[in-house]
DNA sequence: ACAAACCTTGTAGTCACTACAGGGTCAAGC
DNA sequence: GCTTGACCCTGTAGTGACTACAAGGTTTGT
């Protein structure tokens, strides 16, 4: 099967099916006398579980360490518990973040109802407000546990603490 | 005061101070004949302003528009109202999905207790079974409202919706 | 013979930073 | 006057997980 036809039955996109055989993540296919990539049910298999891993949130490089746990089976299944507590952990912090950012978000969306200028807006003047005195809630997004170079898609404020580091 | 005064007292980066600046979030201070920049009270505010709507979860884009309404008085504040709600549906699908994930997550968790032999951890057991046959949720983690070029801290599954596009 | 649909590689863009190289400036101390 | 160290500058490249495109080669059908 082509490439095109993996991508078909994967839902995958062709590109990233070559980006994932880049990375590392899915083994070199062969290829045809022309150097087209012929893929097996072998293959499929891998995808799908590449795919299935990435639908669970976890990063690639997590999909790869779980990948030579289950191609080496003399290995003890600590590691993967421990892999899924992790990623439990980062799910449920994000959760917790998110909520918290809900409720400012609602608490400023309150502030303002009707349509009037943008001078008059509640929501504006909160906004400004809030960066001016800064006495805020001051969650901070999925942060903290931020070391190493995670960078965990944590847009939101990251590092920079605001409350704790700022004006000392 | 010059950039390390400011980064000190907002708790931001001064390598971000300047990258917001380069993408013309924060206005272009003055400059010392050495070339210095030097920041007043305004640009401070400017600074703050931008760091509360980051640590809202809001993107660079969304705080440019807010910053001009906030400019332009003569604008009323239904487009500020719009992308407050827009922000609000976004955080609110992210959480929904997130939850979603957690109990994929801990349901899989559930599968191996004990340590054993990696060939017979339930967890990997069940994360290949599932790729293989793909009955599963497949939730759709933040999707879909995926249009544009939001990128929108999904990690997971992004547009490839598995179960819909996948397998006709 | 030719077009459409496929495939290839390589490079650059996305977002919001972060890190570093290679230099310039400034104040304090000797 | 000279050195040291803390600061500042610009510019470029890297992060993760793709996505998009350019410029070409191959296969299949009419």
């Amino acid at each position: 099967m082509l490439i095109g036809e993996l991508a078909r039955q994967t839902g995958c996109d062709a590109e990233t099916i070559r980006y994932y055989e880049r990375e590392g993540l899915l083994s070199a296919p062969q290829r045809s006398s022309s150097g087209y990539r012929r893929y097996n049910a072998e293959q499929l298999g891998e995808l799908n579980f590449i795919l299935h891993c990435r639908s669970l949130g976890m990063s690639l490089a997590d999909i790869r360490n779980l990948a030579a746990f289950k191609a080496d089976h003399r290995h003890d299944c600590e590691d993967i518990n421990l892999l899924i507590d992790q990623q439990i952990g980062k799910v449920h912090r994000q959760i917790e973040s998110l909520r918290l950012l809900e409720q400012q978000l609602l608490a400023l969306r309150d502030k303002c109802h009707d349509t009037h200028s943008a001078a008059d807006c509640g929501i504006l003047q909160t906004l400004v407000e809030a960066a001016e005195g800064e006495p805020c809630v001051c969650h901070t997004p999925f942060g903290q546990d931020n070391h190493g170079h995670s960078h965990d898609h944590d847009h939101a404020a990251k590092k920079n603490g605001r409350t704790q580091k700022g004006r000392p």
